[in-house]
DNA sequence: AATGAATGAGGCTTCATTCAT
DNA sequence: CATGAATGAAGCCTCATTCAT
């Protein structure tokens, strides 16, 4: 019988050790030896767990997706007040994220370029339909604050949850690109404390 | 008597005609031969404007390097309260710069990645001086409406002005990427009057 | 302005240089960089006239579809006796087509292959019914020398000519193996003279 | 105690379980893991039982050598008339062999191959002997025949041996790629009755 | 003996770059 | 100056073969 191997589980570790390089070099920069290189495997050794070096993206792209997914439904499941539930839950999980999965933004950003995904319409609407959720989910906490007389100011919730969600991405990716804030939780924290009582008031 | 060419004219053309391949595709995804295709020009002649692909991409850091200086420049030399600034002008300065040069912050991206411009350090810390000018500017208005009177909560100006910093590029961002929002101005305007406003209040 | 390249003449000539190495060690023991080294030029200028390795093949089935097409033409438009058309023109269609263009039949018995021409069905297609024009072109000549008293032992002209057709694909293909006849006309026109004698007695 | 596997039995199965495959596919498209596949066994274990790839190609050329072999010994050994020993034994053997070892002829066409067998030269003598042998045989058959004088147009034996035998060959290749005639044994009687008879008259 | 994970040579193909015209 | 044919390095991928289990 020949080695035993955890098929599944050899994927995912090839996949988080190619993340690496592909999140600081950029997928096209990044070859495929590179990443058998990092793992400590045979170049060919890749095409044993993956079709193609496009596939590699996929895996990390579900992973992310399954991530955020369930991150998003544990926040959902909390019935705290929203201005508890948007800086604590929503912080602690962004960091959490940031450190498990890294790249996040960067494999989402890629599903938008053109010529990528070519024959892989049912990930792009899958992150589609995620991207959707979560603005929905930012939405009814935003509503549900301002029927609550927490945030009074909201108007268009699902206008303010999309401002929202991409100001979090704008910080989180820069975050990433080794810049400013260098705390992110903390960083977050702050941004989502003017966010929700304004720099004036 | 040869065809006088304005070269660095002709090169810029080039370079502006190039981004929005770039922008859309990603820098690798994108041949010399389409490059050339959308200037109408032949393959061998981009090689008289660049000295390699690469070039290309300088050239476009530079004008969004340049562009951006400017628009910089124009805000620091009106004098108006910051609370006026920040919104109108810098409203303005964004949206006009997110036409002329489209991904502005897709190449500023480029220069943090990796095996990128390996020769350019120059070029590097150009991007970091202005990233700095631009932080630092921000953080100016952030103290002076401190000092004023019209952000009391400001704590950290350097601080909130790089959270200000990335959360309008994000915005930015994901509206080149076609999402939310649609239109940018009236996106980055009402993000700018929650922000400094708060959801609250 | 660049060399000056007639694209088409040159694709042929590519085609026709490879001929000789894959009809000699089949198609897949021939590699790229051995058909560009016989041509003189370098492994990736082969893509300059071919999208593929496959696509090398599929310009010399069309050669041969050409070819054969044409003789099959000419020997139509003659009025002659079977018994003269048969022999005479035949023999030197088909000795002239194997100096021509070689491996006819091997190219051929690719299209045959499972596996071969995955995309190419109006290919397959176009080979096979070229491949019924010319059974359907002899069967009507041994259907008039049945007619004319020539050939009063034919019995089944489709059943036949097929048969025929596929003696002369033997003949000529032992003969490009370098076994006998080595003489392609002299045993062609001997094999036929034997056939068509015992067609007649 | 280990299982008691008879090698030389095993190693034919193998063998006539890759020919279907070889024959219908080619060599070269045809992986060891297809051919251990088709064998219900694993991909290393056909290394059990054939130092490479080639050698299961030996191993085919080999059978079809061996039955070759035996079907002309028995034709040899029937003192029948050529009239009927060619048609009737012939046909039979002929047909029966097709259906054992399939492409028979296409195993022995690699033989011809450059490239191929190129540590095989007993083996390709044994092939050009075998082809020899059999050339000799049909044209004793003829000699006979005409010393009898029931084939009195036949002029060179040798030469007209070797027509017939391209010939069966032409039709028995292209019955086995699916093309006319349907029934082998009923075409080629019906060839080799137009092919005497015209020897006879 | 049997297995299938691992290896790596080698094939096909792309494309930035050069250069003869 | 402009062109595009030609080049060749380098990338992705396949698959015959090996070998630890």
């Amino acid at each position: 019988m020949p080695k035993i191997v955890d098929k599944p589980k050899r994927r995912r570790e090839i996949a988080v050790a190619a993340m690496d390089l592909i999140s600081k070099k950029g997928f096209e920069r990044t070859s495929v030896r590179e990443i058998a290189e990092v793992c400590g495997i045979a170049k060919g050794s890749v095409y044993d767990y993956f079709a193609n070096k496009e596939d590699i993206l996929i895996e990390l792209v579900n992973l992310a997706l399954e991530t955020w997914q369930a991150a998003i439904l544990r926040l959902k499941q909390k019935s705290a007040s929203p201005a508890i539930l948007i800086p604590e839950l929503l912080v602690e999980t962004i960091e959490q994220m940031a450190s498990e999965i890294g790249g996040l933004f960067v494999f989402f950003g890629y599903a938008r370029q053109e010529g990528s995904y070519a024959q892989h319409a049912e990930l792009f609407s899958a992150i589609t339909a995620l991207s959707n959720e979560t603005s929905r989910t930012f939405a009814e906490w935003l509503e549900r604050g301002r029927h609550d007389g927490i945030f009074p100011n909201v108007s268009d919730p699902a206008a303010d949850a999309a401002l929202l969600i991409s100001a979090i991405d704008g910080i989180s990716l820069r975050h990433r690109n080794g810049l400013e804030p260098r705390d992110l939780a903390k960083g977050l924290r702050r941004f989502l404390d003017v966010f929700l009582k304004g720099l004036s008031a």
